[in-house]
DNA sequence: GGTAGACCTGGACGC
DNA sequence: GCGTCCAGGTCTACC
């Protein structure tokens, strides 16, 4: 079997640094608690390829790739861009250091690295299906969009699906999605981003490398992301903290919930949410990373440690009325 | 600039 | 098992 092997920072713990952030939770992601593996099918430009990820020897050692098929070298190094990307390889030493500086609560644990999608464009379309949904609803959500949608592999424990390429959203029409994929009324505006991601920056596409580029500054990227179709202030600083841009906090319900029950602070909506910017706004550039850590350990004080957590039975962990029950 | 209401799905609840 | 209510962020119309 292909394999391919990642250098790893000398911090890096596979099962902390990947089990970071509910989107792991999402498909196509698969981590297998037992195994301690992480699985999915990543898009590349001759074809999709099944991937299975470990880190046989623990922290800070290389991270092994089980490939699917064999690759040409030109996807061995798509494949390694999008690895590093979604696992955050390249979050700096000097930035970790800094973060525990300022918040020194999450230096023991070594945590810092927020994993996210091998692509900015699925990070987007992530974000808008969390939108105004229970997460139970998010990962049907994500999980009929790849099986509608996706590309299909047989991979070692049967068929599994990629996330769909923009391309393919794009040439969707926005009933089927509906219908399919039961996305509700964000059909259109996700067949309108497909669109947005699939044409050159050139003929009005997004140009991503601007986006990316850590010299364009925070305020211009969030002007551009809330003009997006299906994206306001709450998915555009989510979509910010995905590039690792931590200083906006996107907050939302449960961000209320936790500033009233962890934080202590009273008064409407409105009120606590002004509060709880205030609370992190100390952590500057790393805002979002204190308020995030601080929200999965609660989550871990009910549901134990994340790597230990199912992606099939973890969907009703989440629901508001479960989380609110302190 | 601020606010009210529609948008859509699925979970919770009452019967 | 069915019907009703409600949560959730974005968008538009209106003041």
């Amino acid at each position: 079997m292909p394999r391919l092997t990642l250098p790893a920072p000398a911090d890096y713990l596979l099962k902390r640094d990947f089990c970071s952030y509910g989107y792991f939770l999402l498909f196509p992601n698969h981590w297998d608690p037992r195994r301690q593996l992480f699985s999915r099918v990543l898009s590349l430009s001759g074809g999709p390829v099944h991937i299975e990820v470990t880190q046989p020897n623990g922290r800070g050692t290389p991270i092994a790739v089980q490939l699917g098929r064999a690759l040409t070298k030109a996807e061995r190094n798509e494949a390694v861009h999008q690895l590093t990307r979604m696992l955050r390889l390249d979050d700096t030493s000097e930035n970790i250091r800094a973060f525990h500086s300022l918040d020194p609560r999450w230096k023991r644990l070594g945590r810092a690295r927020l994993m996210r999608s091998p692509t900015l464009f699925e990070d987007v379309i992530k974000t808008v299906t969390s939108c105004n949904v229970s997460w139970p609803n998010t990962v049907n959500m994500n999980r009929r969009l790849c099986e509608t949608l996706g590309d299909v592999v047989e991979g070692p424990e049967g068929t599994a699906f990629s996330f769909p390429s923009a391309a393919k959203i794009a040439r969707t029409r926005s009933q089927t999605l509906r219908a399919r994929c039961r996305v509700g009324y964000r059909d259109a505006r996700i067949v309108q981003l497909a669109r947005l991601f699939s044409i050159a920056p050139k003929c009005g596409g997004i140009d991503q490398s601007w986006l990316e580029d850590p010299a364009t500054p925070d305020e211009a990227v969030f002007e551009f992301l809330i003009d997006l179709p299906g994206i306001g202030p709450y998915a555009a600083a989510n979509i910010m903290q995905l590039m690792g841009r931590y200083r906006r906090l996107p907050l939302d319900t449960e961000s209320v919930r936790h500033g009233r029950t962890l934080l202590g602070y009273k008064g409407t909506s409105a009120h606590v949410m002004k509060q709880v910017h205030r609370h992190y706004a100390p952590f500057g550039d790393h805002a979002f990373r204190s308020y995030w850590f601080e929200l999965w350990e609660f989550y871990e004080s009910k549901h134990g440690r994340s790597w230990t957590w199912e992606r099939d039975s973890t969907g009703k962990m989440f629901t508001a009325a479960l989380l609110s029950k302190t």
